[in-house]
DNA sequence: CACATTTCAGATGAACTGACATTT
DNA sequence: CAAATGTCAGTTTATCTGAAATGT
């Protein structure tokens, strides 16, 4: 290294600006295709995670999103309505609410996975198998490193 | 890897999302890192962008973050207002303003450098130096794959 | 009583759409 | 005149902070 001890205004993008330009494209892309449905690429995110792992509540999908719990309360509720989520009383914590995709929501989201599939498909393009897997295996290092909660 | 055949309820989660998580824990830590300064991500974003970039113009930046060249204006406003950056009229072009960062602008980067390049560096904490090199191929040619003209 | 979850209410900010003037 | 840029005005939506009720 060493070398330049000049000004300042020559340095390599940063990664984290990489990222945000990747996840800025794929979000305008995403809202593009969910329009028609209805539907926000928050929202459609967070059917996404309930699909993965059913019964979370409320706080604990705030706190996924980095988002407070009002937030995501209004969001899961306009998802109520549209009858894409319900949310029963936990019988173990009366106080929790649960919530859970319906069939209805189940659907939308089976709908929308051609046109997101073929997203993903888009932005890897010029990676091969490979090279997939690595990036998978390093976004979720990072993810992991940035979650932790030592060195706050 | 042949195999499921049942049902659609078990996949790994999209790379996606792997991003998103990412940049939402990215921008969780950056925002509370940026906040005793009085400034947003995005604005940060603009500024380090104008940095690399001197002398765009506000459509140019817009478009750098996919929104309107009215919220764009906004932005730019408040930096100008701040002393951040100045507008001036392109002298080949009037009706272009080309946008630059103040020595005030300049400044406030730098001060704010340590602390970005730590939360990169934590971010990275857990890839070598090649797994970073290939890192950063790899988000470019996402980038360049969702950007292109074609296929829309 | 400490703590977590949910929810109501109000305030704020950031983005959008639409319209229009200006310049090439 | 077509296209791009910048800007004014008004609106909508999303998020936040603060406060309070409920349950463990």
């Amino acid at each position: 290294m060493a070398g330049s001890t000049s000004v300042a205004t020559e340095r390599a993008p940063s990664l984290l600006y990489a990222i945000k330009q990747v996840e800025l494209a794929v979000r305008a892309r995403l809202d593009e295709l969910l329009r028609p449905h209805g539907i926000t690429a928050l929202q459609y995110t967070a059917l996404t995670v309930l699909e993965r792992r059913d019964g979370l509540t409320n706080a604990e999908l705030a706190r996924n999103s980095f988002v407070t719990p009002q937030s995501m309360g209004d969001l899961v509720t306009a998802l109520e309505r549209r009858g894409l989520v319900v949310r029963a009383v936990d019988p173990e914590h009366g106080r929790r609410l649960r919530i859970s995709l319906t069939p209805a929501g189940q659907a939308l989201l089976a709908g929308l996975d051609p046109d997101v599939t073929a997203l993903e498909s888009r932005m890897l393009a010029q990676l091969d198998a490979g090279e997939r897997e690595t990036f998978r295996e390093q976004l979720n290092r990072c993810r992991t490193a940035l979650t932790a909660e030592s060195a706050r």
